[in-house]
DNA sequence: GTCTATAATTCGATAGAC
DNA sequence: GTCTATCGAATTATAGAC
């Protein structure tokens, strides 16, 4: 409705910028609203309205609203895997390729809790792929059952530096560690601040942070 | 609500028997379809359809379907709590008021472990449970958050158990603990039997509660 | 209490004009 | 690419007969 009268009003020939924008208006509005309210409960008219755009994009653009989902979870999860893999890469070369157990966790964990920053980009990605996990498609399901390339780094890495372990139990603490992160939704944020009236914030990610390595790193140690 | 079944069962007019059975059937479906696949993606024609009953009951029975969900959630919250209290309580008699930490987290986890159990009555419930909590209603996510009273008597425990760390500190420690319980899906088991190549095996779940509390325990001693 | 029939919405998707 | 208008399907909830 909106932006595209406008676009056309300034300018004569902005057609791929129009095109462009608007895939991207309908993209962020809805991983916003499903981050924020969950998949089932944002219609199509939700988002098209959130994003100022006509109702038949988001079918038109992205073929479906399961397809939509499915292609702003790809993209998210590619983006974070992208940061731990690299930290994890230079974890190795600082450490010869066995790096200590925090540098491994913190590979595994800083990303995402970097996202989680009151005031960064991806704050609200980060409660989208966490809901995306339960909440999402069958496809998506299918992929996060099947698609363990990026958490087999990691499990590699942690089975060199405990190797005194069993494979067994290395595998579950990783487990345990995960369960540490997907916890990390703003629902159970307050519901924290209610049980300790206050004495808790996540604002200090940098904090947090520290907190669960700490916690992992000793449970790892066990 | 349920005894009534099991006392007019014995007696010559059940006609409150078939009355109760109906809406104890309704009961069962539901918890086990909402647990299996989500309460969004669960119609009242699929749970009046697997309980065999007509499609009006669930309004008849409980009004709406949303207060079906939350009669379930309310009846398995407040039994599963009922355990956890019982053998925190047991706890502190045992200990004269200050049990060690393993044993306040022993309270808080083995329940819901027990409940896991392959061969458990309680198996789906506690599925139930996991998933209510991040997929259901407004009115649940406001219990959560507002009812916090018996988390309330394990961070008071754990309190006492470690007064050297700061309240905010012990605080954080438990909502890690919690992460790793609400992981505990069908899903996510699913997912690291791949990744562990068929190594990792949740059906003993005394060693899984061994494991958990190792790692929580030493987590808290950190 | 149970059942059938249906009301009243809401939703995703698409055809066709521009 | 965008927009309007609408289709067709699915849903929850209820009215009324038995």
């Amino acid at each position: 409705m909106s932006p595209t009268t406008d676009a056309a009003a300034s300018h004569e020939v902005d057609a791929s910028e129009s095109e462009a924008a608007t895939k991207n208006l309908v993209f962020v509005a809805a991983e916003r609203l499903f981050a924020l309210h969950g998949f089932q409960n944002v219609s199509v008219r939700d988002i098209t309205a959130a994003a100022g755009v006509n109702l038949a994009s988001v079918n038109y653009h992205f073929g479906s609203k399961d397809a939509l989902l499915f292609e702003i979870f790809k993209r998210r999860t590619a983006e974070l895997n992208r940061e731990r893999a690299k930290m994890l890469h230079e974890a190795n070369d600082r450490n010869v390729g066995s790096p200590p157990l925090r540098e491994i966790l913190a590979a595994l964990l800083t990303p995402p809790l970097r996202w989680l920053a009151p005031d960064h980009e991806r704050r609200i990605s980060l409660q989208f792929l966490i809901r995306a996990r339960s909440e999402g498609t069958d496809e998506i399901r299918q992929v996060l059952k099947t698609d363990v390339s990026h958490l087999r780094r990691f499990s590699d890495a942690l089975l060199r530096a405990r190797p005194d372990l069993s494979p067994e139990e290395v595998y579950w603490r990783l487990h345990f560690t995960l369960g540490m992160l997907h916890n990390n939704r703003f629902a159970e944020f307050d519901r924290l601040n209610v049980l300790s009236e206050g004495q808790t914030s996540e604002a200090d990610v940098v904090a947090l942070l520290d907190r669960m390595l700490s916690f992992a790193e000793a449970g790892f140690r066990a």
